[in-house]
DNA sequence: TGCCTTATCATCCAACTGGATGAATTCATA
DNA sequence: TATGAATTCATCCAGTTGGATGATAAGGCA
């Protein structure tokens, strides 16, 4: 039987050999790269190899289709998303903040992460729009699980009546909208505005404006 | 001389049959919606063909090119913006509202909009990202002045004190980013919450989130 | 060193893409 | 209703796409 797949490593057991891992991280780094870029349609497999210094082969070879591609390289940026955060909540641990400061903290660090990686939020959004099944395996597999967290941390700081008591699906998305916006526009912004999103200072400046809109 | 260009009425001269302008405006509004969907490079022209009823010819015939396509769909979508908001404020004026009840009413038109025309916030995400040369006549064309409106509403409103005194940059995406996400990422907030923004009472109470947050 | 698995490369293919063109049809108006 | 321009359709083309495959190279271990 058929099962369409070449004999590699695909995606699931580790490859053996160093230098696979290696070709496999840069492809999907650049898979990542590309993906926020083009969308999946608009997004070419043989140009997510050149920028990884590789050739189309190699990912069907490491990942088989483009389908599971994309697959993988959301995984691995739901995990680095969640090693940022833990470590966000580690160094407020250490510090032992009390709950407003905890959250100006946070915010700080999701601000901040925003900006580092706005991948996050091009590929969220590009794929949300077509509704494929890929996005709905996003959603279930990493997007729940974070909304969880979030909407505990959410319910504390309005019975501390730190936030305002509106809706968890407007706050969530009022939060990411305005934490998101500024870096996946950030384009928008030089061109328009002259202004330019990507300094720590700017980073900063609007880490501390959400905070003060939200908790003033 | 060739001007790589067949002899149909294009896009600056009006086209003089009635049939000829509906077929017109049914591929521009396909293609919106393609456009948003897959982002330029991902879009198919065939395909906004089929869904505006029509075949990949006209457009090549109506449009010339897939760029010229996207420019005059975009140009279309910031008129529709104009009229809805210039609307609104015709209401706001009649209405003889203080500055503080104005700003609401705004709110809630712009809300509204985001809802209706999520497309409008996926284009201009879209095409962010990639930075391409119709981006940057994008902005220049449209976004600018739009933002010149705002900034004046801004700075009214800081004055009043009624607004924060933050930078301009940081409100505007942020208030951009809070009232179009949601809509952006409605079918992730369907699949993650169980949340239906497209309801009439989600759209209101967002809008009076938003309010809330920013003027309490 | 020799052997076998893992990893990479060069190349092929059918389907699809944006764009091009000439023939056919529709329409306003004389 | 006859005419010529405006519009639409069927079809072509060269380039690109995701996917497939067999040959080749590299690594680990006997």
């Amino acid at each position: 039987m058929n099962t369409n797949r070449p004999k590699g490593p695909l995606s699931r057991q580790p490859p053996v050999q160093v230098r696979s891992q290696e070709t496999r991280l840069r492809i999907l780094d650049s898979a990542r790269k590309v993906f926020a870029e083009c969308g999946f349609a608009g997004a070419n497999v043989r140009e997510i190899a050149q920028n990884a210094g590789t050739t189309h082969a190699m990912i069907r070879y490491h990942f088989g289709t483009k389908d599971e591609l994309w697959r993988e390289a959301v995984k691995g940026m739901f995990e680095s998303f969640r090693q940022f955060l833990a470590k966000a909540q580690q160094r407020a641990d250490d510090e032992q903040l009390d709950l407003r400061e905890r959250y100006r903290s946070m915010i700080r660090a999701y601000t901040r992460y925003c900006a580092e990686h706005p991948e996050h939020a091009r590929i969220t959004i590009m794929e949300s729009i077509s509704g494929s099944e890929r996005f709905d395996w996003m959603v279930n597999e990493f997007v729940k699980a974070d909304h969880a967290v979030v909407r505990r941390a959410f319910d504390e700081l309005v019975l501390h009546k730190i936030l305002p008591p509106i809706s968890f699906a407007s706050y969530i998305y009022a939060y990411v909208g305005m934490a998101q916006l500024p870096f996946v526009l950030a384009k928008e912004a030089k061109v328009a505005l002259d202004y330019d999103f990507h300094t720590d200072e700017a980073i900063h400046q609007h880490a501390d404006a959400i905070f003060q809109i939200w908790t003033r």
